[in-house]
DNA sequence: GATATATACTTGACTAGTTAACTAAAATTG
DNA sequence: CAATTTTAGTTAACTAGTCAAGTATATATC
């Protein structure tokens, strides 16, 4: 099998260009201190309401394990970026809080990641964008 | 910045997506004893006419570093799906061969990542797919 | 209400990669 | 052609994650 089918060759591509992407990503938002990882992690905090999750539900968002999260929150936590809470319906949950600091750097990467994602994707037809979005949903 | 323009959107879905689907992958081709970043160093030697790479080569292929490269050589070598060449006219250069039973294995496993892809992306539009193609090179 | 099971983490041991420092060989330059 | 710089690769130390085992709490079952 020397030649991949167009799906083959679809996931191969989109394997490559997602390592290389992520590489780019951490030396743009490094600037802020962060990666790309933990910026999606201020990101999903920072799209609720309450800017708290419980490590479970971050893991899930992240596509991680829950010892992952637990990893990658304690650098974050002391840096002052976020703070745990204990819910008092459930001690077993520890839940996790963006602090002031942490939605103002979020803020701050969010321009920084912004200005990454136009340049590299300027052009792009609202057709292409719709197709690649339908077909990441199905991965 | 709570809501992401298209062009964010795309990039963290990606990402989303590339990790998932790097999961599923690894636990599909684990059937042939590989992960789906070993497969990817089988394919590309398999495409050489020669199967036959320098390691920087496989590297810059692979979107790794040469560092990462010897360390994934290294298992595939003791398992003798690869082996190690000299390049007669470069005495720096390590090429790296596919053996025959890296051969024989890589066939086996593209059946899998074939059957693999194709479920995953079954009725896929062909202008989709050179949406998404088309945009995997910009990144 | 006691017992069993499930859930939400955390931790130790591991894996797959990185960077930086190094060696050896080749190519360039004066 | 000697000295310098570049290229190919390896290795030690590190980072970001995984999985499996353990703890504590909550939920379900009898």
């Amino acid at each position: 099998m020397k030649q991949l089918t167009d799906a083959m060759l679809l996931l191969t591509n989109l394997n490559l260009a997602s390592i290389k992407l992520n590489k780019k990503l951490d030396r743009s938002l490094g600037v802020h201190g962060i990666s790309f990882s933990e910026y999606m992690a201020l990101h999903f905090l920072a799209e609720q309401p309450s800017h708290t999750m419980s490590r479970i539900a971050l893991a899930e968002a992240l596509g991680m394990t829950a010892s992952g999260v637990t990893r990658m929150l304690n650098p974050l936590e002391k840096i002052h970026l976020i703070e745990k809470q204990k819910n008092p319906r459930d001690a077993r949950v520890s839940l996790v809080q963006l602090s002031d600091t942490g939605v103002s750097l979020y803020a701050d990467a969010s321009v920084t990641f912004k200005h990454f994602s136009e340049h590299l994707l300027s052009d792009l037809r609202q057709y292409q964008m719709e197709s690649v979005l339908d077909v990441l949903k199905k991965l």
